[in-house]
DNA sequence: GCAGAATGTCTAGCAGTGCTAGCATCGGGT
DNA sequence: ACCCGATGCTAGCACTGCTAGACATTCTGC
């Protein structure tokens, strides 16, 4: 049956480039602007294709928030190599900063999926890891505590900075202080 | 011109009125559920007065935020004045956990008003002013950064922890080992 | 090779969204 | 008593997510 085979590699791959597609144009002009017909458009096919792929909207932006968590925890391994938690820090910080909409998908619209009670994507789990690895020598015996907050806290930033609430000059200064903080134990 | 006074009175009183209709409506079946029609038949008139009151259906949303500011900033107050720095943040991730839909409305919700660049409102910067005055004493000559670095923690915690993405039962240990870090310079 | 079945895609449409043009109707000023 | 401006309404537009049913097209059994 390789015929069917190959049709359903071809329907995969059709599944890819429709989340890509979506991210692409969330990227291009937010999440607002992505409707099923824009993105039907953009694949070249008829809104209800969509839906043979996915059950719904939300869904496909699932998919996008699902490649962000594979992305996100390769930069932040980077990070920590180059430069442990400043470099980690940094890296969660520019990731979200140069894929907002990417990150909004991940992190900010409300989905169905709801991790913590239920399924955690291995992503996630991995990238969590990387943060329980850097911290672990500060922490006194409880690393999943301090590993929480300081992913808190950097996500407070992001989404604050991204709102325009956080003053930019004072970024550096806001990283500095806050590695600083875990740091001096 | 009394009668037209009144008339003006009765006309600001409505406005109000289709204020704490969406507050109550998000509050009750979340924001998406905010519709104009839903909206309008709760305050019992028909959709264009929503529009002779607010410009769209995001400046309603930006009025109930604005109503959060000053809400926020009480308690933010009766929170440093009855435990200091661990009074602050108890109360604020009360406020954000009790409020849900208000507190989208004021930090998640991308609204027109992109604050720290252009005018902040009165009742927020007041609330900074709070959190300003109790972190003074543990900071290095730079309550601002602190100030910011603090309440952006405090806003991570509240949203990953409203998205149910960190364990609840470390609920209080994250708030301790934040404050912990913090006074003990 | 060919009829019939199964798979796949599209057209058309539904219910609901934010928002607005234009028409009644009501009330105050002269 | 009349006029006229202000006010709220009905109806409708362009859009949204999503789906039923018609139409091809391709595969299967003979």
């Amino acid at each position: 049956m390789s015929v069917q085979q190959r049709k359903e590699k071809a329907r995969e791959e059709r599944g890819r480039l429709i989340v890509s597609a979506a991210r692409e144009l969330a990227e291009a002009e937010g999440w607002e602007a992505v409707t099923t017909r824009k993105l039907a458009d953009k694949v070249e096919y008829s809104q209800p294709v969509l839906y043979s792929h996915f059950k719904n909207m939300d869904a496909i932006a699932s998919a996008v928030a699902l490649q962000g968590f594979d992305e996100l925890t390769v930069a932040l391994t980077k990070g920590v190599e180059r430069a442990g938690l400043r470099g980690l820090a940094d890296a969660y910080l520019e990731f979200a900063r140069e894929h907002p909409a990417l990150y909004q998908a991940m992190f900010v619209r409300q989905s169905e999926l709801t991790f913590a009670v239920g399924e955690i994507p291995a992503s996630l789990r991995a990238g969590f890891a990387v943060f329980l690895a850097a911290v672990e020598p500060h922490a006194d015996g409880d690393p999943e505590t301090l590993a929480e907050l300081f992913w808190s806290s950097l996500h407070g930033l992001a989404t604050l900075q991204a709102g325009s609430r956080l003053r930019p000059d004072l970024h550096e200064h806001r990283i500095d202080l806050l590695v600083r903080l875990i740091t001096a134990h």
